[in-house]
DNA sequence: CGCCCTGTTGGGGA
DNA sequence: ATCCCCAACAGGGC
């Protein structure tokens, strides 16, 4: 469900409920969630610390706790993290009490969402630069960015898209978006893209994730904020597609194949389809 | 009712 | 470097 949109949206909602809360009493009642470590472990690492900042990278929260301890939580693919939700919410295998009198709670029906206990500053910064390249929307993915992240890869460029260790966050519907936006089809080799090619995907990106953004993470079908609401849609692309309509841009049919493993979605006359195989 | 397929992610093995 | 499969579950098509 989350992807980096949707991820930065619960943030901005989370971080003023609950930075400078203590955590006053926490239980994981799932042994995936918080592996390596035991659950009881990461419960008795976490309990009874002040949180100093909840905060982003890719599509991980930080858990900024005191005393330079961090948890990096992921939701995959079914992940909500939700504050002070129904005592009734399904799927609830993390419950955390705050120091007010509030809880918070994961809810993940897959159960794939992961909390990785980090303890110091070089562990939080090995654990990223060993997943995670570049933030997407700290201005730094340019043209010329792109054009050093596609150099040499002969993979497809959906598949460069989606390796969180050259771009982190951008994830297969913010792919899709991104690449009708740029007018580049997700099988073109990355290698194969033009500098003006990379400089329309870079904005491609950037635009993609910030309409995500703008529309309050509300871009995928099933997102919830932090208050359980559900969201709503934008008229994008991603939008039409998954309403099985033509292409907003040129009215064609909008086609389904896979690409780097995943459903993937483009309009081929906006995305001309890759014709030199090898370059 | 049951079976089969799909999926917003990322890690590990081939 | 790249591809395939897997984790566990819900929902839709047939």
């Amino acid at each position: 469900m989350p992807e980096l949109p949707e991820v930065e949206t619960i943030r901005r909602q989370l971080a003023p409920l609950v930075e400078g809360r203590v955590l006053r009493e926490v239980r994981i009642d799932d042994s995936r969630w918080s592996r390596p470590l035991a659950p009881a472990e990461l419960q008795d690492a976490l309990t009874g610390r002040r949180v100093d900042r909840l905060s982003r990278r890719g599509k991980y929260f930080v858990w900024e706790l005191q005393d330079d301890v961090f948890l990096a939580q992921h939701l995959r693919m079914t992940g909500t993290l939700l504050y002070d939700a129904d005592p009734a919410t399904p799927h609830v295998h993390v419950r955390i009490a705050l120091d007010d009198g509030h809880r918070i709670s994961i809810s993940d029906p897959r159960r794939f969402g992961t909390g990785e206990l980090l303890l110091g500053e070089d562990a939080r910064a090995a654990f990223f630069a060993a997943r995670l390249g570049i933030e997407p929307l700290d201005g730094a993915l340019d043209g010329p960015a792109m054009r050093a992240i596609v150099r040499d890869r002969r993979a497809p460029i959906k598949a460069v898209l989606l390796d969180q260790r050259r771009i982190a966050g951008v994830g297969n519907i913010y792919a899709d978006e991104a690449l009708h936006r740029a007018g580049i089809h997700p099988l073109r080799p990355a290698r194969q893209l033009t500098a003006a090619q990379c400089e329309r995907l870079s904005t491609g990106v950037r635009e993609a994730l910030q309409a995500g953004l703008d529309a309050g993470g509300a871009t995928i079908d099933d997102f919830r904020h932090v208050d359980g609401v559900y969201g709503g849609f934008q008229n994008e692309f991603l939008v039409h597609r998954r309403r099985g309509e033509p292409c907003p841009a040129c009215g064609r049919e909008i086609v389904k194949f896979v690409a780097a493993g995943r459903g993937t979605y483009a309009c081929e006359t906006c995305q001309p389809k890759p014709r030199r195989p090898r370059t």
